[in-house]
Formats: C-alpha cells, structure tokens, sequence
DNA sequence: CGGTAATCGAGACGGTACGTCATGTCTTACA
DNA sequence: TGTAAGACATGACGTACCGTCTCGATTACCG
C-alpha cells in the first residue's frame, strides 16, 4: 500500500493487492496517533510539532510523513478517534425539541471541556488555506453531524411538527451556528442552559406574533 | 508614550507628558500597518511573518515589537483599520427585521470577500491559546458588533416587536451564529439569500405552532 | 557519530559504531570550513557571522551549529587546517640556535602574513573568557607548539648545550614571547631579523658578564 | 571643546575658546568611566555596551557617542585611569636587575588580578581590525611603559652592565613579551618567581659559554 | 531458501522564522 | 551647544520546526 491521504487504519477495504515488502507497524500507527492525541489536547495543534510526536511516540519522522501529508491531518485523526468514541448514539424522543436537545447536549458537553476549542479553531483555520485539508474536514466531521441533524428534522417534517419546505440546510445552521459561535469565540459560556435557550429561542421564534406571515413563506 | 498592548496611533487621548525623546515615526506606524494587511488578505495570517512585514514596510523588525508584541495582534490592527473603514453606520429602519437586515446584509458581503474568513479563523484560533489576546480580540471586535445588535433589540423591545424578557445575549448568538458558521465551516456559500433567510427563520420560529408555550417562558 | 565539541573530521578514530542514520556530509564540512577560513583571513573574526558562514557555505546554520558550537571553534578549526598546512616539519641541525631559527623562522614568516595576527588576537581574547574554548585553543595551538620548541631544547641538553636543570618552560616562553608580542602589539615589524635576534639574545644573555654567577642557579 | 578622539578630561589645554553653548558635564563623564570600568572588569569588554555603560551612568548614549568614538576607546579610557593609579613609579635600584625586577614585578602581579588579561587581549584584537585605536593604544599604554623600560636599560649601559650597543628594542621585547605570553595565553601562572626567572634568564642567556661570540656581534 | 521490496529507526540536511540584543544614527524638548 | 530620552535601520544571535534525504536494519512475500 503506498501512502494515501489519510493514516486511517489498513482494514477499511479489502485489499486484494499483493502486499508486497513489510507491512505497515500497526503499532507505530496507535504510538503516533496517540502522542499526537496528548500533545492536541494538552498543549493545542502548535504543539503537535513532528519532531515532538516522533520523539513522544518513538518514531521516526519519516514514518509520519509517509502517512500523513500534515500534522493537520493527523491531527484530525488523532481527534476523530477521540471524539467519536465519546459521542453517544442519537435518539428519537418522539418530539423536535427532545431530540435535538439529546444531540446537542453531549455535543456542548463534550465540546465545552477545554481542548477542543483550541484544536477546533486550529483545524479552522487550517481549512481555510488548505482545500484539501479543508475537504477531507468538512467529509469528515462536518458532514456526519449535519446528517445526524437533517435526520432529526425530517423525522420531524414526517410527524408535522415542522413545514415540509423548510430549509433545512439553513435551520441546521441556526441550530448549530450559535453554539460553534460561543464555543469559538469565548463571549459566554457553552452551557446546557445555552443550548436550551437556542433550542427553544429557534424552534418558537424571536417575534412569532409580529411577523406571522413570514412563516408561510 | 512607552510601548503599549497594541500599535494603536498614538493620539487616542488627551497626553499632556512632556513628550520626551524622539517621537513615534508615524510613517513606519502606517507602512507597517499597509505591509501587514497586504499579506493578510493576499496570503493569510501565516504568511504575516515579522521579517515579511519588516521588509515590505521598509522597517526594521525591532520597530515592529517595540510596538506590537505578536504578529496576531499586528494583524488584527491592520484587519480592523481596514474593516472599519468599510463597514457603514447602522441605520433604523422602523422595524426589527429592517434593522438586523441593514446590519448583517453588508456585514456579510464584507465578510464574505474571500479572505476574511481566513484571517477570522487565524484569529479566533490564536485566542484559544492566549488570552491576552482573546482578551483584546473580544474587546476590539466582538463587543462592538455585538453592542450595534444589541442597540437594534432594545429599540424592538420599545416597539414592542419583542418581548420584554427575551434573553438578548441569546438572541444575539442566535443571529451571528449561523452567519458565522457558514464564513468558517465554508459547507456553503455565505449570501445575502442566506442572511434574510436567517434573520426570518430566527423572528419567526422553526415551529412556532408546534411550542407556543414555550415562548412565554 | 553525535555532536562533539568540535567539527573535525569523522575519521580521526577507528568507530566500531554501527552508524546509524544519515552519515554527515564531508561536502558541508569542507563547504564550511572553506567559507569561514575565507572570511576569517580577508575580514577577520568578526566577520565570520553564522549567517554569513552559511550564506557563503550554501548550507543552512542549523548544519553549522550541530557541529560547532560557537563561531571561535570554528574559526580555530578553519584555522588550523590553513596553518596546520603551511608549516614544515622541524629540521634537526645539529646545534640549538639553529634548531631554534628552524622552528622560528618559518613561523614567524607565516605569523607575519598580515591576517593572522589579527585572528591570533581575537582567537587569544575569546579564550580569556570563554573557559572551555581556553582549553581547546591550549590543546589545539599552544601545546602542539611548545611540544615541538621543547624537543629542539631536550636535543641541546642531550647535546651538552644547555645546563640540564634549565627551566624549559621558562625558555619556551622567553623564545616565544617577544615573538607574539611584536606580533600582537605591532609596535615593529616580526622580520627575520628580529628572529635572529631574539634567539641570540635570549642564547648569550643581555649581561652575561656582569651577572655570571645567576647562570649556575 | 568639540568632540576630539577621546574623551578624556577637558582640562587638558588652556581653552581660550569664548566657550559657546552648554558646558560639558564633568558629572556624566565620570560617570560613563565608573560605569564603563566596573563593567569592564567585572564582566569583560564585550560586557561593555553602549546600552549598558549609558544606563548604568544614567546618561544617554548620544553623550557617550559624542565624546568617545567606539567602545573601544571608551574602555581603554576606564582601564587607563584604574591602570595609572594602581602603578608605582619605578625606582633606581643601582643594578640592571634590581631595575628590571622592581619595574616587572608591580606590573606582573596587577596583570595577574583575573580581569586585566581579559580586558588586554580584547583591546589587543581590536587593535589589529581598527589602526586609529591601533594607534591610541599604542600611545598610551604600549609607548609609556616601553620608555620606563627604556630608562632602566639607558642607566644600565651608562654604568656598564650592558653593552652600549645592545639593541634595546629587541630587549624590550626579550623582556615584555614572555610576561605578556603568559599572561594572554595562560599555559602558566604569572608568578613572581616567574618574573625573576624571565630577567635571569634574559641578562645571562640559555647558552652564554656555548656561543660566546655572538655577544659581540 | 534466498531474493526482492517496502517499512522502520535514526538523524543529517537546506530552509524559514522566531524573538532578542547591540550598534550607531536620528530627532525631539529641555537646560 | 549639551544633554536625556528614546525611536530607528541594521544585522547577528541561537533555537525550533519544516519537509526531505540517506543510511543500515527489519520483515514480510514470492519465486
């Protein structure tokens, strides 16, 4: 196998090829991934330097390099393995506002311990001058949240509690918007109280009574 | 004047020190401001390397820390000159949707020219790390914006458009956020389409039928 | 081979060492030593910067300091190569003054050459400040010196020509002295015949008759 | 008085000047050499810079600048002082010997206090790049005490104890420069019993009965 | 079972930028 | 005119990473 975009696990697919030469250390692979997990989140992405987390997970650079095209990119592995492992399956309570508040609430818990902030905002900012970067992001953690999202709210425009030409793609970015905003930008607290308040300010409306004819729309 | 947080020009007030030694060069001030803008908005936050922006300013590094103690915060001084610059006064329009439309409509399309949400998600990302700088961050970029929404709210409640004890703080994550979320996650294009869309879901209500209890909490 | 004190070459001793990882480059060695002895005799030590060592050896600093650790070891190193290379071996010619005008002669010809004064001088200033660069001059250039002055006198004790019990260290410095002094100081030329001079000076005395009995001490 | 090539004591010449414009302050100047020679000899010349000697004197650079050209002069001017005070004013003893002794001796044992030889050999390097200073140090320090030796030989070949055309120069330099090597290169202490052997040696010679008749010549 | 080939560790390499420091010059206001 | 204060251009310092490279050693398969 040559070296691909990624540094995910070999057994995704399954692999016909030859396999020629010696495999890939599948323990080089967790040492890196975890050294690169404890300096994101104890020290933030400038520290996950690849002199540190080769020397941290007693590995040489290269092995890095021919895995993972930037420490931007390892970064995000090493975050998603993190991250999905504690984020717990959605369920359906029956209502729109239950179940977005048992998706959002862990995420704004999960979210609002510490680290994340920081590694969030890096792999930003990362993605605003990296394309590729900027792609491999929004396939890999963009995207699986706003389907978890947009199956709620269909769920919902099934039982009627919504309009079916609701925008969705917009009403997932009200919903999430505001907590990414206090996450990244630090004005207020990302508390369960917040995340509520944002539920229930998007679902009834600022000004429901001056502007009913908006919602025909 | 003795060296101070910002690069900030020197008349912000009243000084009546005897104005020892030799005066700040008010030239250097501006190149080095021009110089560091230039690479912002033409290669990122990244590329505002200190040497960079000695050279293109015709200045030496020293004078640029005897003034500015980070790159970051060299950048956000020349991003703010020239947002300022560019962002119109707000206007009242006689209602709360005319109001907030006036103020994010040209927001956006600023915000929206390419570069900006680069050098944003740079910033945002620095403050995560250090605090002084999240702290000048909110203080010089934040609060402002906020305080003109803010401003629009109040004049909805004397209107009574809204109701007295909506919670404003939310209100205002609930507007900003998804305008933000769009400029940094880049899922989809920040246009004004989206920003009415926005403005209307959030007055109106996703649901507003389905919880109309909820809004009198 | 880890970094040592100095950048000698890699093949001074035998290294059973496996050699593990990129071998140093002999090409950046030389590369290196050629700039600094290049900008050490046309402008001094002063002039021998890091930077302009690497700009000028087409290598980067980090090369250079993984190797040197200061810019005087390695200006000793460039030197000692140049010098090392330009003095003969010292001839035995049967009587002690011309063992000693032998060893001197060509010494002081090469001293002479106008820039290595200026270089002995900024070599001898770091030492006096610098305790371990001391140590590596007195290895590297003192002793190397003294040894060879000292065989010539052990030759004219064995000879006859000289008390048995003369303090030799003391004549070492009497023969060698006066020629660094002028060297240094500059206040008269180091020609031949002030070579020639000190050495019969230093042979018949100032004053032998009039303090005779001091040479049976 | 404009600024001349050093800064010593104004009062050096009757000035008939009409004296225009600001006096020279006598206070910063004394000032400047404490500062400087503290400094000097507690931390070697390259301790000594401009920045430094001018707060610590609390006096501003241009000052210095104005008066003293270079570090440089300006230490020699501090060791100077400190230097002319400490030296005892040479005695006829009635023989070359006692001369020479009681001339070496104070000189030996002020050199031998630690920072003087680091002060020496910088003012030396700097000599052989910069021939203005060249010439200063020459005229001030090295002149002066070659004419007290001087002295010491003329008295000596007036009463006989030499020959009357011994070359002095090269005498001078039989004497000073074993004190000077040892001081400079430090392979041995400058001891007192070490001065006494230089002049030992040098008045009866390494091989008198060997060579005789070179003390003709 | 020996050959082929990819991987691994170690670490040297040419670069770029960092943030600090000293030099020598300058500009201002005050004495 | 001299001085204190201090800003300025210049340029070197020594360090830290970057991404690439060159080794020798290891570990599979494939013929």
């Amino acid at each position: 196998m040559t070296a691909t975009t990624t540094g995910a696990a070999p057994a995704e697919l399954p692999q016909p090829q030859p396999q020629r030469g010696r495999p890939r250390s599948e323990k080089a692979r967790k040492a890196i991934l975890e050294a690169a997990a404890e300096l994101l989140l104890a020290r933030g992405l400038s520290a996950v330097s690849m002199d540190a987390v080769a020397e941290r997970a007693g590995v040489s650079k290269a092995t890095i390099y021919r895995w993972w095209p930037s420490k931007e990119t390892l970064a995000l592995d090493a975050l998603y393995t993190d991250w999905a492992a504690a984020q717990p399956a959605p369920r359906d309570t029956g209502t729109l506002r239950g179940d977005l508040l048992a998706l959002l609430r862990p995420w704004a818990r999960l979210a609002a311990k510490q680290p994340y902030a920081r590694v969030i905002a890096a792999l930003l900012s990362e993605a605003q001058t990296d394309p590729a970067f900027a792609d491999e992001y929004r396939h890999r953690v963009v995207e699986p949240r706003r389907e978890l999202a947009k199956a709620v709210f269909l769920r919902a425009a099934d039982r009627g509690e919504i309009a079916g030409d609701l925008k969705i793609d917009v009403a997932l970015d009200l919903i999430y918007g505001p907590l990414y905003h206090r996450l990244l930008h630090g004005h207020a607290k990302l508390t369960d109280r917040f995340v509520q308040d944002v539920v229930d300010m998007a679902l009834t409306g600022l000004a429901p009574t001056t502007y009913p004819e908006l919602s025909d729309r």
